[in-house]
RNA sequence: CGGGAUGUAGCACAGCUUGGCUAGUGCGCCUGGUUUGGGACCAGGAGGUCGCAGGUUCAAAUCCUGCCAUCCCGACCA
């Protein structure tokens, strides 16, 4: 099909639109596929439209080659499943919700866990109908505190969200491994990169998780990558190994020191080396030798607050992103100087172990960084304001409750399964598997019989791809200086055809037969074949909207050629107008 | 929710400090003409609740107060 841009809704912008940071959401902007229509939502124009139709497609294709089946929800859901499971609370504000005529409440779905296992249980109840594998394309509303990035973080996204229902672990891991696999020919079709990394099942419950992350600088996931073998993870789900215990027998026994005015690390460190009394054989203090013990308050789901003190080397901050993870479904709120007041053995800035620990009167809980193993070293607060204790042995001098891995992980850190260096990068979340596991099922009463006629709950898996996401992220991944430069598979045009000669000349008609031999061998093709606009202009246009190929119609005509450019490879060849439809037919295939 | 910035035509911005004639510039749009291989030129036009509300003043885009919205950083986030 031709279809001609002087008739195309859209309208290139040549400046930036101001608000538009990332390159996915410049150049979707002002290349005309999108527009914002809302806080974190977009209309999308034709040829925007286009490619996240092209995009469901492929994911439709690969969904149905496994064998799942495409249903679709309403996105207006009532309230009564997601109050069974907990979530009409437990999703919090990013819940949008709202009533009708009569004040009954609705919802507008996040994600639809509730909805496929209810159908599932609606419909069936024997072992025989198991394995059943689900899925929708489906527009998904959070009402994100922050929407940014265009189309990377919206309040109303399309996501396809799949679930498997099985009998047992084993089918799980069955159904959990085809949509993985599914997963990775999905993405190598979309033309993205994907790294696959360990992922926290977080506040869904359910155990094996993994996410497919776009690896981008806009992206907003941190993962760590080993440099030396193919351990990846997201840096919530790291586990730093334990380090083996130390022989502490030549260290000095505990003492305590006036150190006046270090309620920081940085100030206690600068008065240890300052001393020459505490002067070391083996160089000068730094923060690595201090133990730092920050107090936060857990906020569990039944709303009752307690306080956790975290040991960590004094190098080192507690990631909040990783502590949430691990205490999760518990809330982390900042310890705040009412709950310094209500403790007043808690000296701030200057808190060490003796007072720390459930057994101790205070009863604050004590987890310590696996790296406080048995045998090290440490200066820590001496709970008097001003004075620590130096030469305290973990283990000998004190011990806690346990340990807990929330430390911030940096580049080079020990790869937990080899110990070479890993890396940190950024990535955009493209899909995340998971099993799920009982949950659902349990609160909702999803069971079957099985073949000894008993009752069995059913365990699923949850498997979602960010479909408008996709959109962006292509783009992130696939632009140049110039404008967009879209993977054939989701273009929204195969062929761009430009006339770029005079008034009157044999160009446009030749542009125009090329043009039909194209459509009639099953391309879209995108004319250009406005009227009075110069080539300056149309090259721009036709880099900014960056379909793969770009046939041009100029001064070559004369001569009986036509440019062909390949906006992918960057290369350009001159071929005789007669070859030309041969040649970009051949490349499109 | 905290910190910062910004709201003036479809887009990008100036004007605000020091209040004052009909609110400007570039791009885009319309009409006519000249152009046509890298975002052309000339002439003429259309398009504005200057974010909203209140206040100060003879007079407010400009000063004051409140609110709203957007963007960035943080917090939060299947």
């Amino acid at each position: 099909m031709i279809h001609r841009l002087s008739t195309l809704f859209v309208r290139t912008l040549r400046d930036d639109p101001a608000d538009a940071e990332v390159p996915s959401h410049r150049l979707l902007v002002r290349a005309g596929y999108i527009r914002r229509a809302a806080p974190g939502g977009y209309t999308w124009l034709p040829l925007g439209l286009r490619v996240l139709h092209r995009i469901e497609r492929i994911v439709r294709e690969e969904m149905d080659a496994i064998g799942a089946q495409e249903v679709h929800f309403p996105a207006l859901l009532p309230r009564e499943p997601y109050d069974a499971s907990g979530r009409w609370t437990d999703y919090g504000p990013n819940l949008f919700r709202l009533q009708d005529r009569r004040g009954v409440d609705y919802l507008l779905g996040p994600t639809h866990e509730e909805m496929f296992t209810l159908l599932v249980k609606d419909l069936y109840g024997s072992y025989k109908d198991l394995p059943v594998w689900l899925y929708q394309i489906q527009t998904k509303f959070r009402d994100e505190a922050r929407p940014r990035a265009g189309l990377l973080r919206g309040r109303e996204f399309v996501m396809k969200d799949s679930y498997s229902f099985d009998l047992d672990d084993e089918g799980l891991q069955r159904s959990y491994d085809a949509h993985r696999a599914a997963y990775v020919r999905l993405f190598a079709r979309l033309g993205l990169d994907v790294v696959i990394v360990k992922a926290m099942s977080g506040a869904m419950g359910g155990s094996a998780s993994e996410e497919f992350l776009s690896p981008c600088a806009s992206g907003e996931d941190t993962f760590v990558r080993c440099t030396a073998c193919d351990y990846r993870a997201n840096t919530e789900a790291v586990r730093i190994g334990t380090p083996p215990a130390v022989d502490a027998g030549t260290t000095p026994p505990a003492r305590v020191v006036d150190t006046p005015g270090t309620p920081t690390i940085q100030t206690l460190v600068d008065v240890l080396n300052s001393r020459d009394d505490l002067r070391r054989t083996t160089g000068t203090w730094t923060a690595a030798d201090t133990l730092k013990n920050v107090l936060v308050m857990l906020r569990n789901p039944d709303g009752i607050r307690q306080p956790l003190a975290i040991g960590v080397p004094g190098d080192r901050e507690v990631d909040m992103k990783r502590l949430e993870a691990a205490v999760a479904p518990a809330e982390v709120d900042a310890f705040g100087d009412a709950d310094f007041a209500a403790r007043p053995g808690l000296v701030k800035g200057y808190i060490g172990p003796d007072v720390l620990g459930e057994t101790k009167p205070l009863g604050v809980r004590y987890l310590l960084d696996p790296r406080v193993v048995s045998g090290t070293a440490w200066v820590t607060g001496a709970n008097e304001a001003g004075r620590h204790t130096v030469h305290l042995v973990s283990g000998r001098d004190f011990t806690a409750d346990g340990t807990i891995d929330v430390a911030d992980v940096r580049d080079d850190d020990p790869c937990p399964s080899c110990g070479s260096a890993m890396s940190i990068e950024r990535g955009i979340e493209m899909g995340h598997v998971f099993q799920l596991g009982r949950k659902y099922a349990e609160v909702l009463g999803l069971n079957v019989l099985d073949d000894k006629g008993k009752q069995r709950v059913v365990t699923m898996g949850s498997y979602g791809v960010g479909v408008s996401r996709a959109v962006a992220a292509i783009a992130e991944s696939h632009h140049d200086e110039l404008g967009l430069r879209w993977p054939r598979s989701v273009a929204p045009m195969d062929v761009h055809v430009v006339i770029a000669g005079k008034p009157g000349d044999d160009t446009a008609a030749t542009a125009g037969r090329v043009a039909a031999e194209l459509s009639d061998a099953g391309l879209q093709v995108l004319l250009d074949d406005r009227e009075g606009v110069s080539p300056g202009v149309r090259f721009k246009d036709a880099e900014l909207l960056g379909m793969p190929m770009i046939v041009i119609a100029g001064r070559g005509v004369a001569k009986g050629v036509l440019e062909v450019r390949d906006r992918i490879a960057g290369t350009t060849v001159e071929l005789p107008i007669g070859d030309v439809a041969k040649h970009v037919i051949a490349c499109c295939a």
